[in-house]
DNA sequence: ATGAAAGCGCTAACAT
DNA sequence: ATGTTAGCGCTTTCAT
């Protein structure tokens, strides 16, 4: 009569030892049934598959994760979910990761390093492997949580840490060149937080190409790499900023093209903009944005394929704390292909506007100490 | 000499064994520590804090969860991450439950109700809660699901199963009032999914206000909720459309706005047109949109906010299966305020345009057919 | 207030 | 191929 309880399929409550009595087998076998179909003879494999379906069993996740010590889960984690570059690259990080029979956990860690540490304090013993996309923490403190779980980060570049990065320097050279294409020999880097990489990056490669296309450059900033950034950098640019600028990412572009809308300044008539990554909203706005398109998606999807290698790679040998760290190409970063997308924010320098012909080759960036544009002195 | 083991803190092996032995108490007191302090001698519990401090000890989620049947995870389905509508949603309930100590398990179903299915087969058995938002199952499925755990709708009424949803009656009055004082007779309302219950609703609220204000309303559609959607939407508008429209939401009005200019129909000049939702692109593109502003974050977090009280009310009684039930008012749906704001898309009607005196109440939107589509028969 | 011991549901040697 | 037996790390009666 006790037998009766298991009639009512109570969805959470179903156990192997249920289904092992049910089809008079061992719990082991049943536990081998669904963690390693093969070991198990064919037929009381298929029995024991009918008898958990009709007495509703489910793996039980966390318990299996207790012994295996794998949870199936990854934790993503990122500054600002409602940024669009970022939900791109959780769309591509999620894809790949479901196909792999993997959970997303997320973190937003609202652009604050402090809450990131929380988050993967809390996620760590939770997940399998990381994804840090825009940390917010220091290279030491990342090197340090990869010696604990498999970590890859994203636009950025660690040592000895995997990464995935788009290909700054090639979009930033895409970019100068267009715009040189056009007559524009003025170049104005309007950039993003101090602290990011890829800023350093693209301004960096921004200096290079423009000394092998003899073009000047200048730079305002830092600016918080959002619209409200970018409407201050306008702010920043007075009313005859160069005729060209590349901004840090497309919101702040978004935002420089208000503010100078705001201000009388047409783009791109008067001043081409150009912009990176290739948001959504890229393409929305009038005029629309050129900008230097980056692989969010497959970002998001190659940082996420590379760390369930780096998983499945640690899996064997549990027993070795130091062992973490995975053969890979550790500290090889992956590149990943860029390309301009030319839209109707940049335009053949207007004549109009007076040519300093005068002025040197390379305008040295200290300008942009001068919080209001100082660095406007050197067109 | 074994104890020397200990010494090297392996951050994710260190035990309640490990802190007991060191402390010199049982487990369980250092179990009870951490999960129960003040049940704990405040002498001894410094001791083990200070002791598990040192030896770099962390609660095991997974194991805590095996025993406690709670994981502090609660999942979060949404159709689409990338959608900024449910970016904002996201954001809110990520904050809450954060706060609250609790992990956000991130769901993407890209739109489709299979996906969906899959993917709370999954999360199921890891969460203590879920938060539906933008739900592509039937009713009766939501309703199937909230047997097992504790669900909250978004946007979406399901009987018997407690929902959050903006004041979709409100804000399409509150568009239809905002039309009317600018001179409009005629409103024509782009629909969204045929499925989705926010469309139904919104429709069904424009036909009474229009009643009321001696308007009249035609509709077109369904379109896909996407700037695509509106694209197609004016196509199939014709050259001449109404000189009023209220879009489903807001990237619907942007695609609509697109696909007007592309054939010389200018907003808000020659027809002005109003969205849902207020996602942020709205404020971006130009002109301006109008629309009716959702909570979206407040959503999230209201919604997370109920789902959190739900779970530590079943928290109790573990043993009572039917009993997941909960006695909030279930089925109640809680509706958030909207506000109407007012951007550049919508403007006094032009004199110019030639004013449908007569025609029927309801005007049937057949020009539609001029376009692609010949989805126009069902309207 | 603290200790001892029995699980939570599953996996993993080790047998047979 | 399948059964036995220990755990995984933590919580939780039940004693003391």
């Amino acid at each position: 009569m006790l037998e009766h309880q298991e009639e009512a399929p109570v969805p959470g409550k179903v156990t192997i030892y249920d289904v092992a009595r049910r089809a008079g087998v061992a719990p082991s076998t049943v536990s081998r049934a669904f963690s390693r179909p093969g070991r198990v003879n064919a037929a009381t494999a298929e029995r024991i598959r009918r008898v958990a379906e009709e007495l509703g069993y489910r793996v039980n996740p966390l318990a299996r994760a207790l012994s295996t010590a794998r949870t199936g889960m990854i934790a993503l984690v990122v500054p600002d979910i409602a940024n669009p570059f970022y939900a791109e690259v959780i769309l591509g990080a999620q894809a790949t990761a479901t196909r792999a029979g993997f959970t997303i956990l997320l973190a937003d860690t609202q652009e604050s390093g402090r809450i990131e540490r929380a988050a993967l304090e809390r996620a760590m013993p939770t997940v399998d492997g990381i994804l840090l996309a825009g940390s917010r923490m220091s290279d030491s403190a990342i090197r340090m949580v990869s010696k604990q779980k498999p970590v890859v980060v994203l636009n950025r570049a660690v040592v000895d840490v995997p990464c995935v990065v788009p290909d700054n320097a090639r979009g930033i050279r895409g970019a100068a060149e267009h715009l040189a294409e056009l007559g524009h020999q003025h170049i104005t880097y309007v950039a993003g937080p101090e602290a990011s990489w890829a800023d350093g990056m693209r301004w960096r490669s921004l200096r290079e190409v423009a000394l092998e296309l003899h073009l000047r450059v200048g730079r305002i900033g830092p600016f918080t790499p959002d619209v409200q950034g970018g409407v201050r950098a306008a702010e920043e640019m007075g009313t005859s900023p160069t005729s060209a600028v590349i901004a840090y990412n497309d919101q702040l572009a978004i935002g420089l093209i208000r503010g100078l809308a705001a201000r009388g300044v047409r783009v791109p008539q008067d001043v081409s903009v150009v912009g990176f990554d290739n948001i959504f909203a890229a393409d929305l706005i009038t005029p629309g944005l050129t900008t230097v398109a980056a692989p969010l998606h497959t970002e998001g999807a190659t940082a996420t394929k590379h760390l369930l290698a780096m998983i499945s790679g640690t899996a064997s040998r549990r027993s070795e704390p130091g062992a973490q760290r995975v053969p890979e190409q550790a500290g090889q970063a992956v590149v990943l292909p860029v390309r301009l997308v030319v839209r109707g924010s940049t335009a053949q320098r207007s004549r109009k506007r007076t040519s300093p012909a005068s002025g040197t080759t390379r305008v040295s960036p200290s300008a942009a100490k001068a919080a209001t544009s100082t660095s406007a002195g050197s067109r």
